[in-house]
RNA sequence: GGGCGCGUAGCUCAGUGGUAGAGCACACCCUUCACACGGGUGGGGUCGCAAGUUCAAUCCUUGCCGCGCCCA
């Protein structure tokens, strides 16, 4: 097959990953092989590929494709996630452009539309995936709602639940207005904005006043809204001012709600007045702090409601005329904040403390507030204020979960690559809150719970809805409730008919219809148990991944066995805590152990400035454009290059096209070998070479190979991909292409055999350059492989290098002194503006036994490389000449001369010899020094003394060379 | 406020206790029969600043300056 000039990746990408896939490239056969598999991070399944997801798959694909060519059993795991919240809010704007919304529908039927988008869009990013070259098992695509995958999330929460590691529990949440959701804390952005704070004067009750004689309390807030909702004025304990007045009361304004003056620690005497209102529910802090007052969550008032509105608090004494406020201006129309400073400004209210500052004029300003900037929690989805918020939500114990996983990082059993990473994840695994799981969405997996009336004393259900037949319209949870939680229906009947005495009809209710009963016979009353609404956040089923995509709890427990732990993950630092740090959490709760024994975690991609990529900004790259525009090999090559272990990597397209031009390069040497009758190699073993140069690039092939390992041992991708890429451009194709081409020069014979053990080890060297290449430039090496000839099986299941060829030293430094010959030359004629082209005779007087046998051996090599010839041993004739070195290694050179008579202005060349000889008399001066100083010599380390003394030998000899030559020139 | 990381050639980045490298860019030369997405040669860096440890520091320690990220 003969190749096109230029090397375009877009007429060959499709055509070999369809290749592959069809033939199953990406999982061969290998039962009895070493297992190594890795999960992908499942994107969100209607998502679409981003230039970090192209880092991220890269890698993995890099290490898998190796570690596949190493022969062993890889699995990459593939899927995507249901991606609950974003999902979510993707099909309901699309609802939104077409004047529809959500709550026109019942669950199940928007449900039905999720899975339709899921269907139509859900196979984006999975083919996308595919046009990066990802060798991922798409036979076992795995999406995070397949049914098996719910049967492991149900079982998880069912184990957990019953261990007492998941519970229920009313606290202040996160919860996102907007979206109308609790979210856990690792979903809240805190941000600063521009804000104020307010000083408010809290009139003391019972004519109580204060050391001063003042009447009032001062408390400054940035919420001033809250104070609907306040219940406790809180001061430190050790301050003194307000000493006299803890456990005495206020009365709020606007509410008149009588509230108790507390000490706590909380309040910050340094701060404002030093006293601080408390709203428990609608505050962290505060929440604490009337906790420690004594006042149960259950009685904590609220005075919003899921949208932010403000609603009437449980004792009824917010004014009319704040209920339906938004809690704060929004689209330009004033809030419940603004009405509260609006009330406390009346005349007869007189509440609000004015605020006096100077402009830049020096003129007093009287204002409301002072401006200051303040940290504000921000919903990452959503993008509006999250409001602390006082629900009922599930709760998982991450301190305790999180235990096993510390342990391993600590003892080793689990490491992080960089290790830099391991005391962010202390600090966070050590400090870890409960965990809220529960969000307020439909799309998800749904939390197996049924409520159910709790008895009372008396041994009966509690609540109103005993009857033999619940009224499906009028159930509300209105009476105390106790959870059933189980697998199945059947088991939470079966829990239920041990709970509740008697004959009684049991009814699970979902969605107002009854799903399962238990009627015994002559029942004359029931309960019903109503399911809980809400689904699982999305990174608890995430959680499951590397254990539920191969089959827990119940199939192919085969494939698990294999495959479980994992060999490696890969992951952005940016999931540390959401996923990472909770499929090892999971990993060791489910399995007993952590899901693998190695965490690699890269940084992100930045925009060229190094800017954040993003949306908003306008300043995304889109891999497939890259992709489209350098071929998939170019951009992943890239990624590698780039990935010096957790860095974030700078966009850089110049260096993309950089490496399109490497893959160029190696498809024109392929067109070279090609026209010289250099095709396939029949073995891994290096073939039996007997010349010098075929020698040498065996020895080199062995050495990269053994960086490449070394640099895939430590996860330096790199390392390994420039340990290729300075292999293929630098020494095969620049010296060893270049030295084998007298070898097929015109009149030589084809079927001698220094032709023939050429091509024989031409064909094997870039045989191992395509193999070792492939987990980088999959596309292009496949191509190649299978145009240099008939192959028996796919790049993409060879054999890796193991090139245990004999090579001499002789031989090899034969080559690596007619490098350093040639360069040496090619210098000298630059500087001395000598034709580059131009053939000089050459003498060698003083010629070592290794520059002899290669002037006999390798005279074709000298002429084509050096250009020169002939190359004479013995004395020069005497006249202006000049002189140039060859070595090899680190013994003495061998000095050629080069008779200039009519070639050059010996001017010239004596100028270049000053300028060497200068530099070598600065370095043989400052060794000189280091070797004198007696301290260097007695105390440093041996090598680094004699090394010294070689380099200032070395310097020495070049000051005598070019000293001579000098004089020589006259 | 706490933690982490970064500051090396014009740019993007490696690197090492013994006095610096790559790619790109730049300059000059080359229409040499694989490749101009090429070949050759070269210029360019007091390795952020200061002190300390050491025979020796870009590399270790401390402080400072600048930048970024995470957490509170």
């Amino acid at each position: 097959m003969s190749l096109p000039t230029t090397f375009n990746p877009a007429d060959i990408e499709t055509r070999w990953y369809k290749h592959w896939e069809e033939t199953g490239g990406f999982r061969p056969e290998r039962p009895d092989a070493e297992a190594f598999t890795i999960v992908n991070p499942p994107p969100n399944v209607t998502g679409s590929l981003h230039i970090g997801h192209a880092l991220d798959n890269t890698l993995q694909d890099i290490v898998i494709r190796y570690e596949r060519l190493r022969g062993k059993d890889a699995l990459w795991v593939v899927g995507t996630d249901h991606a609950g919240i974003a999902t979510q809010m993707v099909v309901e704007r699309q609802m939104e452009a077409k004047q529809d919304k959500r709550s026109n529908y019942s669950r199940e039927e928007f449900i039905d539309k999720v899975w339709e988008w899921k269907a139509e869009s859900g196979g984006k990013i999975t083919h996308q995936l595919r046009r990066l070259g990802c060798s991922m098992d798409w036979s076992r695509e795995q999406f995070t709602m397949d049914p098996h995958f719910t049967k492991a999330v149900l079982k998880t929460f069912v184990n957990l639940y019953n261990d007492g590691l998941i519970y229920r529990d009313k606290r202040l949440v996160n919860w996102d207005p907007k979206l109308k959701t609790a979210i856990s804390d690792l979903e809240v952005e805190t941000q600063t904005i521009a804000g104020g704070f307010w000083h408010f004067k809290y009139p003391l009750a019972d004519g109580v006043t204060l050391a001063d004689g003042r009447d009032y309390i001062e408390v400054a807030t940035t919420r001033p809204e809250t104070m609907l909702a306040d219940m406790a004025v809180a001061v430190h304990p050790s301050d003194e001012r307000y000493a006299s007045v803890v456990g005495n009361h206020v009365v709020l304004p606007i509410t008149g709600r009588r509230i108790r003056i507390v000490a706590d620690e909380h309040a910050d005497p340094e701060l404002g007045s030093g006293a601080v209102k408390i709203t428990p529910g609608h505050d962290f802090n505060d929440f604490d702090v009337g906790k420690r007052a004594g006042i149960e969550a259950a009685q904590m008032l609220n005075m919003l409601d899921g949208n932010g509105d403000v609603c009437q608090t449980s004792d009824g004494l917010v004014p009319d005329e704040f209920i339906g406020l938004h809690r704060f201006k929004r689209d330009g129309v004033d809030g419940a904040r603004e009405l509260v400073i609006e009330w406390l400004k009346r005349p007869d209210v007189d509440c609000l403390i004015p605020q006096v500052s100077k402009n830049k004029k020096g003129e007093e300003i009287v204002s409301d507030s002072e401006p200051r900037q303040i940290a504000t929690p921000f919903g990452d989805r959503g993008g509006v204020v999250i409001e602390p918020w006082l629900t009922d939500q599930w709760y998982v114990d991450a301190a305790k979960l999180a235990e096993k996983p510390l342990e391993q990082v600590r003892d080793g059993t689990v490491e992080i690559v960089p290790k830099s990473w391991e005391k962010t994840f202390f600090n966070w695994m050590e400090n870890i809150q409960p965990w809220c799981v529960s969000r307020q969405l439909w799309w998800g997996h749904r939390i197996p719970a049924w409520f159910g009336p709790v008895l009372k004393e008396d041994g009966l259900p509690s609540g109103a809805t005993f009857e033999v037949l619940p009224d499906l319209a009028t159930v509300q949870v209105d009476y105390p409730t106790k959870p059933f939680v189980g697998v199945s229906l059947e088991e939470v009947l079966t829990q239920a008919q041990k709970y509740y005495p008697g004959d009684v009809v049991i009814s699970l209710v979902e969605d107002g219809k009854i799903v399962a009963q238990h009627r015994p016979e002559g029942a004359e009353t029931g309960v019903t148990l109503t399911r809980d609404p809400d689904v699982l956040d999305t990174w608890f089923s995430s959680a499951l991944w590397p254990f539920a995509t191969l089959g827990w709890p119940e199939d192919a427990p085969s494939l698990l066995e294999k495959h479980f732990p994992n060999s490696l993950l890969i992951s952005g630092f940016d999931i540390l805590f959401f996923w990472d740090a909770r499929m090892m959490m999971m990993g060791n709760y489910n399995m007993g152990e952590a899901p693998w024994p190695k965490l690699y975690l890269h940084g992100l991609v930045r925009a060229a400035d190094g800017a954040k990529m993003s949306k908003s900004k306008g300043n995304v790259v889109d891999p497939l454009g890259l992709i489209d525009q350098y071929g998939a090999d170019a951009l992943r090559f890239f990624m590698a290059a780039m990935e010096s272990q957790g860095r974030d990597i700078k966009m850089d397209e110049r260096r993309v096209e950089g490496y399109r031009n490497f893959a160029t390069k190696l498809w024109n040497a392929t067109r070279f070998c090609q026209s010289n009758g250099i095709g396939k190699s029949t073995t891994v073993k290096a073939p039996q070479a007997r010349l010098a140069a075929n020698q040498w690039i065996i020895g080199e092939v062995q050495a990269v190979c053994a960086e490449i390992e070394s640099a895939m041992e430590d996860l330096r991708f790199d390392a390994a991909a420039n340990a290729i890429y300075q292999f293929t451009w630098s020494k095969f194709c620049d010296w060893y292409l270049e030295l084998i081409k007298p070898v097929f020069a015109e009149g030589s014979d084809p079927d001698a055999l220094p032709a023939k053990e050429t091509r024989e080890v031409a064909g094997w060297a870039l045989d191992q350059i395509l193999v070792m290449l492939h987990p980088f430039m999959p596309f292009i090496t496949e191509e190649l492989w299978h145009a240099q000839g008939d192959r028996s099986y796919d790049l993409i299941t060879a054999k890796w290098p193991n090139p245990r060829g004999e090579t001499s030293k002789e031989a090899t430094d034969a080559i690596d002194w007619v490098i350093d010959l040639t360069t040496n030359l090619r210098s000298a004629k630059n500087e001395l503006g000598i034709s580059p082209g131009a053939k000089l005779a050459a003498f060698v007087p003083q010629a070592s036994d290794l520059a002899k046998s290669t002037i006999e051996r390798s005279s074709a090599a000298i002429e084509r490389l050096a250009r020169l010839t002939p190359v004479t041993v013995g004395e020069a004739p005497s006249g202006p000449a000049m002189q140039v070195t060859a070595q090899a290694g680190s013994g003495g050179g061998d000095i050629f001369v080069i008779p200039l008579e009519g070639i050059i202005d010996i001017a010239e060349e004596k100028a270049r010899l000053e300028k060497a000889l200068a530099a070598s008399q600065k370095e043989a001066k400052s060794l000189e020094g280091r070797l004198s100083n007696a301290n260097f010599v007695e105390r440093a380390k041996p090598e680094a003394v004699e090394k010294a003394k070689a380099d200032f030998a070395h310097h020495q000899g070049e000051v005598e060379r070019l000293t001579a030559a000098l004089e020589r020139l006259g």
